[in-house]
RNA sequence: GGGUUCGUAGCUCAGCUGGUUAGAGCGCUUCGCUUACACCGAAGAGGUCAGAGGUUCGAAUCCUCUCGGACCCACCA
């Protein structure tokens, strides 16, 4: 037998008693890829639309994490969601090459293993290492996107090394250079020492610590700077041009000795300096700090490099020249003590900026880098600057960031942002397209011809080619069938920590290049904290793997818990426990679909709503429906929490509690069994893809599950009769039920009941063979009206009286006390109600539909307390 | 300094554009191995929705302030 034997031969006594995620997953995610159906151009049927998800490349570098797993969780949901709705779907994976943060992990593993720096091994040899590394991580990476049963098309998986990416790259780079957002310039960029490379403004991260404040004395003045070594390179000393203290120095050249080493500085004023702050008076170092930067080109001083690339002293610094900065530091700071010129050391809180990769202190210096103009008036956008288009897409409302919030981040971002310096001196990445020759610059795909042509040594940001992502992996700049059929993409979605890395990157380069937006909606997912809400690190041990929980409680389970009681942008909390509460739900779902394959004749998909014959069935058929239309309308706006919710309240609550229960005393349900079940599992199957597949394979089905329409929500009943005529059959249920358990009665013990109701004794009488086993009765008498029996417990609803006669087994005392609870509860609130209503302001304005309703509840209620009372009476 | 967010049952959290006697899961109590499930079932207990004002007929839900926690951005010379 071919593959499928495996379920035909399976008879229904073989369905074990729990479901074992570990022995199926692997298998059905076997099937699915086989299928070709993750490939969007091979999916059944004829399919108009396009679906996108881009899906954020995992970096080269490591292990799947938890925060993969929210986001692989919840796009798989999406794209399962309008793969079954009609869409052509694509999910499109891949990696990135990270440049910076694979160079660091190499680096270190070389220097742990062998001892070795990358200089040792030399440029070539040292990225073959890297290949071979990423090589093998990405593999790594790919089985365990697969494990938490991604649909994503492997067929089109991309690389961001990959060569047609690297063409894009190029092309994305000359095109910007031709157009005159890439320049080369001396500025002042963020270098870390560790790296020997720059960074982006946003790469660096910082860090609040105790530091000291050094009180120079500085000519006239005293200065005050935590990096005292850095002096050595003013070239000015600037006040606050409102400060009388110092108008009398303004203009002065003054020569100042600070120990072993004499400076030349200006006095300037500058708006930027503060009073207050210090004493006022900032010893201005144009090389080495950004804000000094900017001053020095207002004022045209003189820029001198102390510190060197490799996080030491220059040749510049005299005495100094070869220290590093910190034993720099201690050395400058004795000479300064010995020559008497230190006037104070205070403590003070400060911010240490540091790389974001690996966590050394940023030296910011000045460099020869490459630039993207974000504020050039570009042509083709009708002067507006790319960073005014990225803002503009946002604010016309083309692209719309989920939850709303976040748009006013991004403004904030966008707005305040600077020249983007994207040359790094790392060397995996994309070689920057760039040869020279002397004083000749090239700038194009490939190297020119002709001799003595010298690439530019440096790589460019990862996050250049990041930010092509959603289109250089559909083929641009070819316009490729791919491209016009699937960008822009639908949907980004990922965590919020990324929106300017990698979100407005990919904004600014799509509108810019492909002159699209990238993607049409952002839905931004929280963190992932631990149960007590700290960030899960390795040195608290919190760490929840995603590939242990997987082996411990399934992928269904550990997907629904990131997805449920979760909302949007907001971090959330996951313990085991969650995980494990969703894997019994997972059981209870298999144990519902256990009973009904074994009960009914011939498991098979029934897509059409079977006709009800009882209460019930009309019940159950008018909750399902409601619940897709629900589901539905809540995973087209993204509320995957919502929905989920409900689809578990109907499994559990509706379907297992209740209506499997009628189905045992309630003959003939195999066809609406086999209805809900069908149209269950499918809106399941977004949120839990393989126990659904698995039990849908067990109703004989031909086709898989992943590619079977969407449920429609066709309602035709009466439902709110329904609902509330099913809605007093379960409350005089649960009425006996609780009767029975709060007077102690065995639970075995078979009662007799007679119900009292004028107005429902019909529908009673008709669903008194389902009450009766439901609550376990002996006999049920059902009256239009009548009185108490004597010697009977009591339950007063509001549309019946419920009476167990108990002869001789009544305690009055505790009944009375039960009633007089009951009937404070109720009296408490008929007063609330009369209060409402008789507020004139309430009657006037309140929407009628909302009186009519309190009003209603009212009556009922005030009836209810009168019979409960009439109770009280007769026990006395 | 600017901004965002959270504070709802013992714990983890849902509660959309204001109208339910405020919900779920876990935990807890009391029963129960009723042939789908003990990864279970039945019945319960448990909350002045951080605090104080305000808007409104009506506020957990909108506004202001206070307290407490988290985060982002800027910046500390």
């Amino acid at each position: 037998m071919p593959k499928i034997g495996y379920y035909v031969v399976m008879t229904q006594q073989d369905i074990p008693k729990a479901y074992e995620p570990k022995k199926v997953e692997d298998s059905i995610y076997q099937r699915w890829e086989e299928s070709g159906f993750f490939n969007p151009d091979k999916l059944p049927g004829q399919r108009q639309r396009a679906f996108t998800i881009s899906m954020p490349p995992p970096n080269a570098t490591g292990i799947l994490h938890i925060g993969h797993a929210v986001m692989l969780a919840v796009q798989d949901l999406v794209i399962r969601f309008q793969r079954m709705n009609g869409k052509k779907a694509l999910w499109l994976p891949g990696s990135d090459h990270a440049g910076i943060a694979t160079q660091t992990k190499v680096e270190k593993l070389l220097k742990d293993k062998e001892g070795k720096s990358r200089h040792d091994l030399g440029r070539a040899e040292f990225l073959k290492r890297v290949d071979e590394f990423v090589a093998a991580s990405r593999n790594t990476i790919k089985n365990q996107v697969k494990k938490m049963g991604s649909s994503c098309d492997w067929s089109r998986e991309r690389f961001t090394l990959d060569e047609g990416l690297n063409q894009a790259v190029n092309h994305a780079f000359k095109q910007m250079f031709d157009d005159g957002l890439i320049y080369r310039g001396d500025r002042i960029v963020n270098w870390c020492p560790r790296c020997s490379s720059t960074l982006a403004d946003d790469e660096v991260e910082y860090q609040n610590q105790q530091g000291k404040f050094y009180y120079i004395k500085y000519g006239p003045f005293v200065v005050a700077t935590t990096r005292p070594e850095t002096k050595i390179g003013d070239t000015a000393v600037a006040v606050n041009p409102n400060d009388q203290r110092y108008q009398q120095y303004l203009g002065q050249d003054l020569a100042i000795n600070l120990g072993k080493i004499n400076i030349k500085v200006k006095v300037i004023a500058d708006e930027s300096v503060d009073p207050e702050f210090g004493t006022g008076t900032v010893g201005v170092t144009p090389a080495h700090s950004l804000v000094d930067f900017a001053m020095a080109q207002k004022n045209n001083l003189p820029i001198i490099q102390v510190i060197g690339p490799d996080g030491k002293m220059t040749d510049q610094a005299g005495v100094y020249a070869g220290l590093t900065v910190e034993d720099c530091r201690s050395r400058f700071v004795k000479d300064l003590t010995d020559a008497g010129l230190i006037d104070k050391i205070e403590e003070i809180d400060n911010n240490l900026s540091i790389c974001y990769r690996c966590g050394h202190v940023i030296e910011p210096l000045i460099s020869k880098q490459w630039f993207i103009d974000v504020n050039k008036p570009v042509k083709k956008f009708n002067g507006q600057s790319i960073k005014q288009r990225a803002l503009g897409v946002v604010t016309d409302g083309d692209i719309k960031i989920i939850p709303e919030r976040f748009n006013k981040i991004y403004y904030h971002w966008l707005e305040n942002l600077r020249d983007w310096c994207i040359s790094r001196q790392i060397w995996y990445g994309h070689r920057i397209p760039v040869w020279y020759r002397g004083e000749e610059i090239y700038v194009g795909q490939a190297a020119p011809t002709g001799e003595g042509w010298q690439q530019d040594p440096d790589t460019l940001d990862t996050w250049f080619s990041s930010g092509l992502w959603t289109f250089s992996t559909l083929g641009w700049p070819q316009s490729s069938k791919d491209l016009k059929t699937f960008h822009p993409t639908s949907l980004m979605e990922t965590a919020y920590d990324i929106l300017f890395f990698w979100v407005a990157r990919m904004i600014i380069m799509s509108t810019y290049l492909v002159e699209q937006i990238p993607f049409r909606e952002v839905y931004l997912h929280g963190l992932i904290r631990d149960e007590q809400g700290r960030k899960m690190s390795k040195s608290l041990e919190n760490i929840i793997d995603p590939l242990d929980t997987i082996a411990k409680y399934g992928a269904d389970a550990t997907r629904l818990s990131l997805v449920i009681g979760t909302a949007p942008g907001n971090d959330s909390n996951i313990s085991e426990a969650k995980i494990e509460g969703y894997r019994n739900f997972v059981n209870k779902l298999w144990n519902i679909s256990r009973y009904i394959l074994m009960k009914v004749k011939s498991p098979k998909v029934v897509d059409r709503a079977p006709k009800a014959k009882t209460l019930a069935d009309q019940w159950i058929l008018a909750e399902l429906h409601q619940l897709t239309d629900f589901v539905t309308k809540n995973l087209e706006q993204y509320n995957f929490s919502l929905a989920g919710e409900k689809i578990y309240e109907f499994t559990w609550s509706n379907l297992a509690d209740w209506y499997v229960e009628i189905t045992k005393s309630e003959d003939d349900k195999d066809e609406i069994l086999l209805y809900i079940l069908t149209q269950l599992l499918k809106l399941w199957h977004p949120f839990t893809p393989f126990v659904t597949e698995e039990i849908w394979q067990k109703l004989n089905a031909k086709e898989l599950l992943m590619v079977q329409s969407w449920p429609q929500a066709k309602v035709k009943i009466a439902e709110k009769d329904v609902l509330s005529d099913f809605q007093l059959v379960k409350d005089i249920v649960t009425a006996i039920r609780n009767l029975r358990t709060e007077s102690k009665l065995p639970p075995a013990q078979r009662l007799r009941a007679v119900i009292i109701s004028p107005t429902k004794h019909q529908l009673i009488s008709q669903q008194s063979v389902l009450i009766k086993n439901l609550a376990r009765l002996e006999e049920l008498v059902v009256l239009s009206k009548g009185t108490k029996p004597s010697e009977s417990l009591s339950a007063i609803l509001t549309q019946a009286e419920i009476y167990l006669p108990v002869s001789g087994m009544l305690d009055i005392v505790k009944e009375t006390k039960r009633l007089e609870q009951e009937a404070d509860r109720i009296a408490e609130f008929v007063t609330h109600l009369e209060q409402k209503l008789s507020n004139e302001h309430f009657v006037e304005r309140a929407p009628k539909d909302i009186i009519a309703n309190e009003k209603i509840k009212l009556v009922q209620n005030q009836e209810r307390l009168a019979k409960i009372r009439q109770q009280l009476e007769g026990l006395q």
